[in-house]
DNA sequence: GTCTATATTGCGATAGAC
DNA sequence: GTCTATCGCAATATAGAC
């Protein structure tokens, strides 16, 4: 009943699938890494699949909490900072969610219609109504698809943290450098880069 | 001296390997796929591994291009443009491209350091010294970091091309609507979103 | 709940014929 | 240049002991 080895294989399973995808981990591995028997996957999951499909569903599951920055209604400006750090907060504390979200859109296993598209989609469509509230407001220009700018917004953030491994040459990808990273990237979305 | 085996291979490697990556796919499957014997992969590649570098190599030596469109010079605001053309165009010609990049971003195989991190490096670079460019002509603000723009540029484009099996139900992603994104992604990365 | 031992399948690579 | 046949190994899954 305590099922100390289903946890470690959760945990081991996390990291070795986002570092190496579903097909690059063998069942040895992950036992060996949970330092568990190799049929414990069997025991608890019903086989490897089913061990990362709990591991995916742990990972996606925060991204329910996008409601909330909707629903605690203000400014749309606010809430486009709102989104901008939480997304950011959201890979520091999973470090290896954009992997699975990468990996999930790019080679779909069986479990990306079910658990990962639908958690994107979410989001997405989420941000395109903050947006389309604010040029009901006024706020933001009309002529440009809320949806586009949602992708757009999405697509900055989302891309930063993904090219990590190609551009830390470039700058630095460490936490205390995330408040400039904030502050450039809502000017760029909102005012833009142009002078004047 | 004919190698018709050859160009098959690359060709059913370039599908598979995007659509499941490097551990996803088996040399039986690629072989069949090609109308191949088994033994051919070894034969031209030296294994599976050295087909599936034959194809990186391949997929990303279009990245060279974006030479051209710093040295052609011109107006920073031009250049900008053509590298958002220059991505959806290359994205359009190379379908499977965009599943190697981040594949490879996230699930790094030993050919990332040599083929895909110089070829992304070098984007970003280039997309940083034109904006800095911008900067010292007054077009562009200063208190923006130049690198920061240009990942943020890149996300914008890249990502819509990602998330693209995530946002089917959210716009259409067929060619004949490249030209309002265009407008939209270069309007939303210069002038922002913000009315006034 | 966790282990060891094993059954079975499929893998990548290659030898050797043509 | 391409094939067939095969070797040796590692994969997943499971039976059965504790």
């Amino acid at each position: 009943m305590k099922a100390e080895r289903r946890i470690a294989l959760i945990e081991a399973g996390t990291r070795l699938f986002a570092e190496r995808g579903l097909n690059g981990v063998s069942v040895r591995e992950l036992s060996r890494s949970a330092d568990a028997s190799i049929s414990m996957v069997s025991y608890y999951f019903g086989g490897k699949e089913g061990l990362y499909a709990a591991v995916l569903e742990e990972q996606f599951a925060c991204f329910d909490q996008i409601e909330e920055i909707r629903k605690q209604g203000g400014d749309p400006l606010a809430m486009i900072e709102g989104y901008i750090r939480w997304t950011i907060r959201r890979h520091r504390t999973h470090p290896y969610l954009l992997r699975f979200y990468t990996s999930e859109l790019t080679n779909p296993t069986p479990y990306f219609a079910k658990i990962v598209s639908p958690a994107i989609e979410k989001v997405i469509r989420t941000l395109a109504e903050i947006i389309a509230d604010g040029m009901r407001r006024g706020q933001f220009r009309t002529n440009i698809h809320a949806v586009s700018a949602a992708t757009a917004l999405a697509g900055m953030v989302s891309y930063h943290m993904l090219s990590t491994l190609a551009t830390q040459a470039l700058f630095g990808h460490a936490p205390v450098e995330d408040e400039s990273l904030i502050r450039d990237y809502l000017a760029i979305f909102t005012r833009g880069i142009q002078a004047g």
